[in-house]
DNA sequence: TGACTCCGCTATTATTTCTGTAGCAAACAC
DNA sequence: GTGTTTGCTACAGAAATAATAGCGGAGTCA
């Protein structure tokens, strides 16, 4: 498993700018969705595999792995996932995604049928 | 190859919600990264691939199939790629993750060295 | 105690995606 | 013509992901 963090030389990027490793971290299969399941507060390992259309368990373990090694996430015994302060101003970035979508949406789908 | 259009059940979703939909197509390889470096304008393909870390064609290809089949992004004659207006408005969510990212790499670095 | 349930997580194999290199046909310049 | 650059493709090997099954640990309750 390769560990994306900042100003090393990571997958995805010969500088290891800071936004190039978040890019290559948030460009992983999952990893996006797995924060958007989260925006609501706790989600134990299971709950986040339901919330994920039953994403395989394996690369599930892989992103959340990932993601608590950058501190976007946090594992509580008894309480399982859930976002660090850190992860969730993060997620507040990517809120108003959900409007952009839903316009993206009717803006393809007006053009393409 | 996979088209990731709304309304419709695409990869990595169920439901089709147009945010899972575009959450899913961002989170391929290098969509993300892409739309980055087209935040100054145009690129031709090659550009657009040396500014991606000289990814490999065939992934950079497909991306672009895909990002243009959603609108996202354009290509031009004698200009290469550019982001279209709905393109645009989605790296200008994302522009303030470089500020983020830095923050994000001082705070992951001096925790874990 | 022992059976039960749910937790985070792993093993294994098959499939898909990505990488790396080379090269194509078309359009333009000289 | 020769040369260059364009978007794009073929191919084989490496890496990531999918799908299924199941592990040990911790809690609950009889």
């Amino acid at each position: 498993m390769v560990e994306a963090r900042p100003r090393r030389t990571v997958r995805g990027s010969r500088t290891g700018r800071p936004v190039m490793a978040l890019l290559d971290l948030l460009g992983r299969r999952w990893a996006l969705r797995v924060i958007w399941e989260l925006r609501d507060g706790w989600l134990t390992s299971r709950q986040l595999r339901e919330a994920c259309d039953d994403v395989s368990p394996t690369v599930l373990q892989s992103r959340m792995s990932e993601l608590r090694a950058a501190g976007l996430i946090t594992l509580e015994h008894r309480h399982g996932y859930a976002l660090t302060p850190l992860g969730r101003e993060l997620l507040d970035q990517f809120l108003p995604l959900n409007a952009f979508a839903e316009r993206w949406a009717a803006e393809t789908l007006a053009e393409q049928g």
